[in-house]
DNA sequence: CCCATAATTGACAGCGCTGTCAATTATATG
DNA sequence: CATATAATTGACAGCGCTGTCAATTATGGG
């Protein structure tokens, strides 16, 4: 059988003698290790393009003691955004020569044990945490502890130095309530979720804030209150409706919920945008295949995890951070469950 | 710093001078070599156990030249079914040692491409390919040229020595079919998928074959095509209804179908489950939440997954396989969606 | 120009494990 | 019981790379 792991293997030996250095000196360069001569630099970087150099990750991995490996750690049942940040950690490490893998936390132990046991039997050079486990204040000790890199995707309130990125759920909001009103909706219900849940309240102060930006006072819409499930949505259409029949819109703070919204409105016998407009946040999967596709607004999860994985690398290999966090604006999906209201002859 | 990557660790020096025995005989037991004598086996076991000994993964991959890592490589929009593929590949990779990586397929370059150069810069032992990757038989030749073993998960029609899990799609089909006529129904539409979809195929046998066992000849319902999607399903409904009035249950093909028809039929006053029971296919993540929620009939994909993933582990470190194939039986999960017919006084 | 200091460089060891191969021991055969 | 064969065992080298540290060269100050 022919050598199956090593198709054209170029060890740094064979760039430091090509270029002529020490293989030492190659390995500085191969590495962005500083105290190395400009030009001894140059011809290194030459000599690995030319023999296509690729370093073998277990040989560095032994050497150094580091594992090349970054974890995304989560708990949470969404698959669509766990996947989402998977793919912007893939786009980082492919990038720059990291494994990217993904584990579940358990829900019988604490976050850090499962995390610790992990690292002890793979070895990981840092972690990415998203919420909930991004809140878990005695993980980020333990990892510290551990000397175990992390970076926190929307953390709810990190401290002055965790290295994180997050979203400006308020403008989020803000925005898609605007699209509303610029389609000529004034009567606009807001369908919220549970208070608990940071992200809700901060989207409701969103909706709130173009309402009162934009609209007169006797214009304000109704505010219900759901649970981000289908469900809620779906009962909450009536409750809305009966507080305000002169609804055309209504902005639902989740995904699910606007399908629940949507589905009670068919069923009641209004069409959907005709009748009212339905729009959502998150911009789920589903968003773009339910019939009607549904309008929404979220982050730009790919590029975030993508960054927040770039910082980590920034992290484990000791280079300086740039800034240890960075706020993101989202996106609006303009699709087919909104429409300007169409305006009955009274 | 403290030590960062090996936390406690035990070589396999320390286990073989606890054990009495040479290093290169622990490290044959630790690696399932046959000759040794039983009771240096068992020795060995006892000090590897009692001393909490876990391989060093970089200095196995740099001195057997292999990687330890396993990837699934797909191409398929479908998250849900990837990230439940990993689950299956997280669960047999933790047990065995073995690092999971999925990534996704580029479009732009054959699959080959993709992979051989995703091994060149990481080198991986083994890869995983799910539809429609596992019937690219280019690929799986240049995979054979190339050293690096794989295994795939619901192949439409695999060489007789392809290692692969598949399921009975047909079996599933009729399974659900029988749910509803043991349930009371009769008159049972069914709306298919595109005919270029292997799966579509089997599942409308699986159909035909309950309500032909079951079913007297003047009881057949009508059958529709779809083509999967969610809008598809909406407008199926229409037609069904109208071909056949008298119908109380739907079987489609998909999940995303199911939730179009339950929509329409919602959308046209009739109540689900009391007027029409809706059924699908997939078990996707909505069905659960979806309202009313959803029955469908679905593969173990976990454990399919989970099996792969042993079959894999065992190929690329020589062992010998049990079966180079296994069949997996689907599971019906009853939701809502379906109830008995309620009989119309006539 | 000399010396102190800093920047640059390379020889060497060795990370923890497995492959090779030769040495040893057990088992089977006549 | 002697010999042939097979099973078992361990010494040793070395995978490709990086850390250490000492040697060398450059730089700045007086």
């Amino acid at each position: 059988m022919q050598d199956r792991t090593n198709l054209g293997k170029v060890t740094v030996k064979e760039v430091a003698a090509h270029a002529g250095v020490s293989l030492k000196t190659a390995s500085r360069v191969l590495n962005n290790s500083p105290n190395v001569r400009p030009e001894k630099r140059e011809a290194v970087l030459q000599a690995a393009k030319e023999l296509n150099f690729r370093p073998n990750l277990s040989a560095r991995q032994l050497a150094s003691n580091r594992s090349f490996v970054l974890v995304h750690f989560y708990d949470n049942a969404n698959t669509d955004y766990i996947s989402t940040i998977y793919q912007g950690m893939l786009k980082a490490c492919n990038r720059r020569g990291y494994y990217a893998v993904a584990e579940p936390l358990a829900h019988d132990k604490p976050y850090a044990q499962t995390i610790l046991e992990y690292a002890a039997m793979f070895s990981i050079d840092g972690v990415v945490l998203s919420p909930p486990a991004c809140d878990d204040r005695d993980l980020l000790k333990d990892l510290t502890e551990n000397g175990i890199h992390y970076v926190l995707i929307s953390p709810k309130s990190p401290d002055e130095d965790d290295p994180c990125v997050f979203v400006n759920e308020q403008a989020a909001s803000e925005k898609i309530t605007e699209h509303l009103i610029r389609l000529g909706h004034s009567k606009i219900a807001y369908l919220g979720g549970p208070p608990e849940h940071m992200a809700a309240v901060k989207r409701e102060m969103g909706y709130r804030g173009a309402i009162e930006r934009l609209l007169t006072e006797n214009e304000a819409g109704h505010v219900e209150a759901g649970d981000f499930s289908m469900q809620s949505g779906h009962q909450a259409y009536e409750k809305i409706m009966v507080a305000n029949p002169d609804t055309t819109a209504i902005f639902a703070a989740n995904d699910e919920m606007a399908f629940g919204l949507i589905m009670a409105a068919l069923n009641s016998g209004k069409k959907v945008p005709d009748d009212i407009s339905i729009a959502g946040y998150d911009n789920s999967r589903l968003a773009a295949v339910f019939w009607p596709s549904l309008t929404t607004v979220a982050p730009p999860l790919v590029d975030m995890s993508d960054h927040a994985t770039n910082m980590l690398i920034d992290l484990v290999s000791d280079q300086k951070l740039q800034d240890s966090r960075r706020e993101f604006a989202s996106e609006l999906y303009l699709r087919d469950s909104s429409a300007p209201p169409t305006r009955k002859t009274n």
